[in-house]
DNA sequence: TCTCCTATGTCAGAACCCTGACATCGTTGT
DNA sequence: ACAACGATGTCAGGGTTCTGACATAGGAGA
């Protein structure tokens, strides 16, 4: 069990890295992005939960996309300690023309088994993860 | 669908971490060391393809295992250049101390799931990772 | 036989991720 | 009001993995 999930993992980051390649883009950079995306004026520690990674790994990857001008991060703020991020218009752009890549590969996947079986499939993965989860 | 796939192997992965971590052993080494149990004599890039990393990964876990004394490699061949790999006692001893743990980790996440899913979730994990192969 | 192709082992550099540790800010309970 | 706790951002060090590149061994085909 841990052998399949393991092989279809990595076999899904593969496909992913050398898709986004094409883009100048990292795995946890498009899932970031992606993320800030959908949610805009997502912290630091709210990335790192959102990419199952630690605050130091998501903070290392937030370098990177404000290093290349993708992303703006406040650099103080009224309430608590955790500073909003939200993506330039050159991280939108960057974000939406690597998206079709992803979704192409994500549809390669889908379609690869019957459809009846999907949600049964979706939540006997979250079942998984919950199971082994905190 | 890539989010749940990323999210229940992130869950495995640290849920191995954390109980390996007890063994002195990491993840992809009790992976080699799996492997090398199973069938005695693999080479380096035997362990890469088996473990889903490049052969320059599965060198640098061997290294490690190597100078921890788990495992011993031939330094000549008679046929090619792969040098066949085996466990050394000490490696025996260290995998059937790490398995037990593994094995219940296993346990939590199949037991998870409903038994009449098992057969089709093995074989959709299969068959989602030969659709993004090669 | 000689050449081309594949597979293998290896080195170098970079990116990612982790554990451990520290300081700071809000909230909570006394 | 004040101390304890949790959450956040950050630094340091180490482990894992990747791409790119090189040299070598074996087999396939002209």
């Amino acid at each position: 069990m841990g052998y399949r999930l393991k092989k279809a993992s990595a076999a899904l980051r593969g496909a992913m890295d050398k898709a986004l390649r094409e883009h100048d883009l990292t795995v946890p950079q498009y899932s970031c992005l992606e993320l800030l995306d959908e949610q805009p004026g997502l912290s630091n520690a709210d990335l790192a939960r959102g990419t199952f990674v630690t605050r130091q790994s998501a903070n290392v990857v937030l370098r990177g996309l404000k290093d290349a001008g993708l992303i703006t991060q406040a650099t103080s703020t009224d309430h608590g300690r955790s500073l909003p991020i939200h993506l330039t218009a050159a991280g939108q752009q960057r974000l939406h023309a690597a998206r079709s890549a992803v979704y192409a590969i994500e549809q390669r996947m889908v379609r690869s088994i019957p459809a009846r079986r999907m949600t049964a499939l979706l939540a006997d993965l979250d079942t998984m993860a919950e199971a082994l989860g905190p």
